[in-house]
DNA sequence: CCGTATCCGAATTGATACTG
DNA sequence: CAGTATCAATTCGGATACGG
């Protein structure tokens, strides 16, 4: 549970900063990372399906986003040169194994969100009514 | 795997924006909140300790994050009305369950950290050296 | 079609000073 | 000891315009 890199962030102490874990949700805690892997989950898809799929993004962060997990080896770019030019994105291999955790946080926030919105509302009524 | 208040992030689509998963990633994906737990995973601790045990964590974003944990019902403030005043912080229930997605999360980490440096550097040696 | 470049407002974070 | 208040720096994200 302790690397070379750094150590665990839910055990040990200090808690630096620099540990895997810190470095992975630096990456999938933005607003749009996970959007982008469940929409690639089915399979391959255009940069303007991604587009349409992703409600609200914009072409600035869907392209940066999806450099960054290209960076990082979780997103395969593939550019047919076309006319006009057809580009591709799909999970590589590691991508996909992203699937487990992602799972795990999905079902903890489905089986809690109410709890945590209803705790909520109470401490927001508390500081209210003084 | 989809509930009433939003879709599935991993299937389906569009991908709505306040889906329990973002809802949860937007708490947890900020720079203090994983170590946070981290740190209480032991038991009950003391605001200054907290501040000593994770390294470089200011005063305001402590406090800042704490009084978001609480308000979600993940963390338990009690004080002590001695002099001078003692503030003891634990998990609650629900915040103890956020062990195993995290627990999740920090595997997948470890597993890959080294892929994702390493995969980093080739993408960036290919940049620089056209 | 698939981006890149630039500008700008909004949100986050940290440093510092002060309070019960 | 355990905060609150304020200000400045940085970062993030969106809108727009343009390029291959």
């Amino acid at each position: 549970m302790v690397t070379a890199q750094g150590e665990s962030v839910l055990r040990g102490s200090p808690y630096r900063a620099d540990c895997p874990t810190r470095r992975i949700l630096d990456r999938i805690g933005d607003r749009w990372t996970v959007l982008i892997v469940g929409a690639l989950w089915d399979g391959a898809a255009r940069f303007s399906e991604l587009r349409r799929r992703i409600d609200g993004i914009s072409q600035k962060m869907l392209t940066q986003t999806l450099r960054g997990l290209e960076r990082d080896g979780l997103v395969c770019r593939t550019v047919y040169p076309e006319v006009p030019v057809r580009v591709e994105y799909t999970l590589t291999e590691a991508g996909r194994t992203l699937r487990d955790p992602l799972r795990a946080l999905e079902e903890w926030s489905i089986a809690h969100l109410g709890d945590v919105s209803a705790s909520q509302e109470a401490y927001d009524r508390g500081s209210t009514s003084s």
